[in-house]
DNA sequence: TTTCATCGCTTAATCGATTAAGCAAAACTG
DNA sequence: CAGTTTTGCTTAATCGATTAAGCGATGAAA
């Protein structure tokens, strides 16, 4: 049986069809393994990420999914749930099991070296080893903005871990705003969760939060302290995870575009795995703000321009 | 290179020695496509799901893949992200790129036909074809308890979509507990969200939903009407979601054990794969409630027992 | 008419690990 | 010590798709 036929080689139009309906009639299936054993190909790439369990990435394996679907590849997933070591030994596995590239979101602070591999790295754009990220710090600045738009002058911005190069990027974006026009202080919840109540005593009528998980925390905080929300606090998250627009009020929350973030990923191992040029420059993609029922304007208090 | 030394064979310890350290020197990589052609085996499994970005699933999957791995699997993931044919479709490019087995999680009301592959079904004691399930009844019987000694006597079950089966056994569990001794009703999200201010006012101080995404919804109402949880209101929700800890207050829930569920699956699928027996019959894993700062007991209205 | 391309199909070599068969040397038996 | 078994290593066949080479036939050019 050759079925090289039914696709390239010098072939009648005839023949192809008659190779064509018999296959169809006996249900050929052609093996993979005889045709990555051949061709070098599996036909497979790998997805590494940190931890599947954060609502941050299901929305984004699934997207690399799809995207890898289109493209004719099956995908791999390796979780390394939170593990430096497991994921060094997770890119090691996916490449005994032949994979043609691999994607990766890399573990918090971490450089995986994938040597002689095809690959892309989704992280932020600040990380020179960096192909496809979203612009943390444009989200950062769009949410800063949005909330000096509304009229807020005292702000809180809240990090969840100092470690996360893209925790960061999203802070500077926000203080990069944020610094010449308003009060701001930045905490991170690594170093305790801060007491919402106490500042909004103080003169606090916005938070930034780096999560939703966070600005869901803040919610709860303010609406245990009998803060009202949107009227006396407005709050931005990120990610547009899905409970934002579970809870009441609904979360306003900067989203990164995961479904172009993962098309681009895989277009770019997908060049690599053929030989072709593909800008690994790094490719930003940008993120969009949604306005939801968290945030209004602010009340005029002794910060706020006088009424 | 014979390797099949490094294993089997009649060889000599020292040769075999030799041959390792040989191995590792030049950095030897056995071809799994080559291995795969001539044992038929894959070492893959597929792993076919209805929604990643669905926030049930992610805890899943990723134990399914620890599963996996420890079995010495790798996971190949499909999502058919809530279309049934495409479901049909998964399994099909699974089966081509040859898989030794699947684990599925089926769409809501579908029964797949897998022909001819190992699989494991993962879904609810109630459906025939499982294999693998929480004991969803089980599950409502415990929150509905949890309600009752505290001494709720009127309840409100809201369910999401009466299309789900495993939402369907979860509240026939609740109903079972709750018929007898207290009084209650069943709503569907899909029928439009009640209001809860109003069955509040009329003496519902417990709400049991079949999710936390919905118990979210519950809170928010609440404290956008004024009804203090847990004080006015009771809520207990389902699956144990990231947010679950993350509201103020805390919810309540009862929670599938996904490690278990994914070992037994993936054991079970083994098994097949090795001709081994296995009880098909359908195993079933206890769901455990944990009570959060949601509930309390219930203040006596004139359903309550007398003071 | 002879020669040489071209076309269309058939045959065979190849990928790399596995595994059975082959074969020589060592060990053992009567 | 001849004959048989065991042991240890080497050789070769196999899995199934791919792809280059092979080869007869038709057609075109000289």
């Amino acid at each position: 049986m050759s079925n090289a036929l039914s696709g390239k080689g010098r072939i009648s139009a005839e023949m192809a069809e008659r190779v064509r309906r018999r296959a169809d009639e006996v249900g050929f299936r052609p093996s993979q393994a005889a045709r990555a054993l051949k061709t070098g190909r599996s036909g497979i790439l790998g997805f590494v990420m940190p931890d599947l369990s954060n609502p941050l990435f299901p929305k984004l394996a699934q997207s690399v999914e799809i995207a890898a679907t289109k493209a004719g590849y099956g995908v791999l997933i390796a979780d390394s749930r939170g593990d430096v070591d497991e994921q060094t030994a997770a890119i090691e596995r996916l490449r005994q099991r032949g994979v043609d590239g691999i994607v990766i979101v890399p573990h918090r602070g971490t450089r995986p070296k994938i040597q002689s591999l095809p690959a892309a790295v989704i992280h932020t754009p600040s990380d020179p080893l960096n192909t496809v990220s979203s612009d943390h710090a444009e989200g950062g600045r769009q949410a800063a903005q949005a909330l000096i738009d509304l009229g807020h002058r005292d702000i809180l911005i809240l990090g969840g871990d100092r470690a996360s190069e893209v925790q960061r990027d999203r802070i500077d974006g926000m203080v990069g705003v944020l610094g010449p026009v308003a009060r701001h202080r930045t905490a991170w919840t690594t170093d305790g969760f801060p007491d919402i109540a106490d500042l909004v005593a103080a003169g606090v009528t916005g938070v930034l939060t780096t999560s939703d998980l966070i600005a869901l925390r803040v919610l709860g905080d303010a609406y245990q302290a009998g803060i009202k929300v949107p009227d006396d606090l407005s709050i931005i998250g990120f990610d547009d995870m899905p409970l934002a627009t579970a809870v009441r009020p609904t979360l306003s929350t900067v989203a990164q575009d995961v479904g172009q973030i993962a098309e681009k990923a895989v277009t770019h191992v997908h060049s690599l795995i053929n030989n072709e040029q593909s800008n690994a420059g790094g490719m930003v993609v940008p993120m969009t703000l949604t306005l939801r029922a968290s945030t209004a304007a602010a009340r005029h208090h002794q910060t706020g321009e006088p009424s």
